[in-house]
DNA sequence: ACTAGTGTTCTATCTCTCTAGTACAGCGAG
DNA sequence: CTCGCTGTACTAGAGAGATAGAACACTAGT
């Protein structure tokens, strides 16, 4: 369970954590009965205010991915994988396709995005 | 000179606006000496405050990108050309980054991002 | 001169995000 | 019961981004 937060990069911090958590469930990191980490861990874990840490998690009960166990914690719900799974799919697609968008905009053939695209891939295994 | 704007997608206004001309400039569909669209048009052209545009025809003039001939508009400059070329380099790089490591992140394989990545550009070549 | 267009500058206000601090309610171990 | 942990809820404030509206200075065309 770790989490990679950018605070000025767009995203809020909020939805970053709520991604972060479907997607650790999206990738059996995280299971159904499993319990995340208490608001306050996690918000000190990444220095951050308690509170936006509460709604992240808040937002996830609204999903159904989470439920709250009063007192204890919050649970991975049997239904959350899942609808996680098809989430991430949609989350990633949709932040692909402004940037490859983004990028046709700005005069770039389809080749130079690929081979950019497979160079930032390579990179990141170099790393 | 067409623009296209998301309020919502994170990325202010403003930025949105300076990266889109930087990126006509690169992609040589504006050229030093003519002039971009004036603040009042461009504005209600996208439907936003003329202060927003205003913004950001100011940020690329600090940038020695435009050149201000009050009473008249604006102008590209002599130097702007290759140094929006190599910004945009640099702004896509960077977002493709962001993206890539965020589906990564998300548990997906090197060989599922260049898949979606595929299929989002054939998608697009086919719209 | 007048007018219409240009960029520029200013204040006020709104929303969203985030922080800070406090308080309350439930659970479990000692 | 008490203590320490859990989630939850609320108010207040700072900051960024955007809007609204007004005003000023300059240029060109008539």
């Amino acid at each position: 369970m770790f989490f990679q937060i950018n605070p000025h990069n767009g995203v809020p911090i909020y939805e970053q954590i709520s991604r972060q958590v479907k997607f650790a469930i999206a990738a059996k990191s995280l299971r159904p009965g499993e319990r995340v980490p208490s608001v306050r861990e996690l918000a000190s874990h990444i220095a951050v205010n308690p509170n936006t840490v509460s709604k992240a998690y808040r937002d996830l009960v609204g999903e159904g991915i989470l439920e709250s166990l009063r007192g204890e914690g919050l649970e991975v719900t049997a239904k959350a994988p899942p609808h996680c799974q098809s989430e991430r799919a949609r989350l990633v697609s949709e932040r692909f396709s402004q940037v490859i968008q983004e990028a046709q905009q700005s005069g770039l053939t389809n080749r130079e995005i690929k081979q950019i695209v497979h160079q930032l891939i390579q990179e990141s295994i170099d790393a």
